[in-house]
DNA sequence: CTACCATTCAAACGTTCGTTTGAAATCGAG
DNA sequence: CTCGATTTCAAACGAACGTTTGAATGGTAG
């Protein structure tokens, strides 16, 4: 019985990007050389190119494997809630949440390279390559465009500039919650053990972002220094 | 006269970081090879080992080089609020202000380079390489450490738990609008022109900031989908 | 059993990487 | 002007990169 009778435990390709996924997360795309990626996954050298044709398109893979059933998820949470809401304006906090709460979910799947993921994901909006940008954000165009629209009905009285800014600034708290878990840690006293419970996140981040999103005005505050 | 007689414009040195600030910036620090970064400075292939010693060396001079003094500005700018407060509490606004002030400043120098370093900056914080966020997080912990200190003297009835949270929000929020300028543009309507008015941005963002600091504990409010 | 197609494999391809070398050029102090 | 130290230079180093090749191997339909 020679070894190669065993069957493999998973199919070679998924067994390439889960070893992919670790790999762009701990050393990025370029630190992550093809020898590293195939001797982690446990295959031949030649079988990234022959399964998908080259390192880029491993790229794209890794990330349309989780996007785009991540997106997916938040666009079929945020038409449950209108559907719900039969007709009534949905609350920021509720539409937040309908966002946000994929990506959380995802961080709390350690056995399936969820989390590794998340990392990955957060770290990839500022990546320097722009054919990742560009893949990035292609895949979050359309659910983009449903929130924005879902969010202008919530807040008809927020001007659109300011909704952008806002969203902007959601959007940077959600990566980088991503993808500084167990990375960099700029402030002290954060407890490692509680940074996985995506409930406790999910209202941590629902609570900061809806209010930054529901702030007054800039400029309709005066700016006072001390009490 | 030959050409060696003309003076450099500047040091071989500073060439050399503000071609590698440039290129780190575009290409990542993998990804600008040392012959790219040479050639752009104008000097010899082996001009980084000998001013240097090495190309992570430089990594880290490029990045000494700016946020020693940033990071030197903000414990100035808020000493400098405690001063004028003279005892009294200051408002988690003015703190605010005083922490983002010296990054937004810096995205308006678009001559020096301040603006090309503050996107590399944003982006340092995901950074996969282990050393370059061990670096970063250096720098910053002197700066962290005062900056947590004035949060609470202002809000003493926050559990320090959830200031540590809201205090990662908020770096999130700056490293993402540092980093993802002229990058990714996942919500379209951002007007570029009106991005690198340091004051304009200024407000924005501590209007969204200082209402998410602020917001009420989690937990505390009901979850409703519909008004 | 045979023929065929998909997959795996070891080996090698040419290129580019960061770094080192030793000589040439430049500069400042005596 | 001269000497010694500093800086620049062209060239080469070995190593690692992504990719390609053609043969060996696997399973499967006829």
């Amino acid at each position: 019985m020679s070894v190669r009778a065993l069957k493999p435990l998973r199919e070679t390709q998924t067994r390439i990007l889960d070893a992919a996924e670790e790999l762009f997360m701990q050393h990025g795309f370029e630190g992550a050389s093809m020898r590293m990626l195939t001797a982690k996954a446990g295959v031949n050298l030649a079988a990234v190119n022959y399964h998908f044709g080259s390192k880029d398109a491993l790229v794209e893979a890794v990330f349309r494997r989780r996007l785009d059933p991540m997106n997916a998820e938040r666009l079929a949470a945020l038409e449950r809630l209108e559907l719900e809401a039969a007709g009534k304006a949905l609350t920021p906090q509720a539409i937040i949440r309908a966002f946000i709460g994929a990506s959380l979910r995802m961080i709390e799947d350690t056995r399936g390279g969820g989390r590794t993921f998340s990392r990955l994901l957060g770290r990839a909006y500022t990546e320097p390559a722009k054919s990742i940008r560009q893949l990035i954000g292609g895949m979050y165009a359309p659910a983009m465009e449903r929130f924005k629209a879902a969010f202008v009905r919530a807040l008809p009285e927020l001007p659109k500039d300011e909704l952008v800014w806002r969203m902007h600034f959601m959007f940077g708290t959600l990566a980088y919650t991503l993808a500084a878990t167990d990375t960099v840690q700029l402030i002290a006293g954060a407890k490692p053990e509680d940074r996985y419970d995506a409930r406790v996140l999910e209202d941590r981040l629902t609570a900061f972002m809806s209010a930054g999103l529901l702030a007054p005005l800039p400029g309709a505050q005066e700016v006072r220094i001390a009490a």
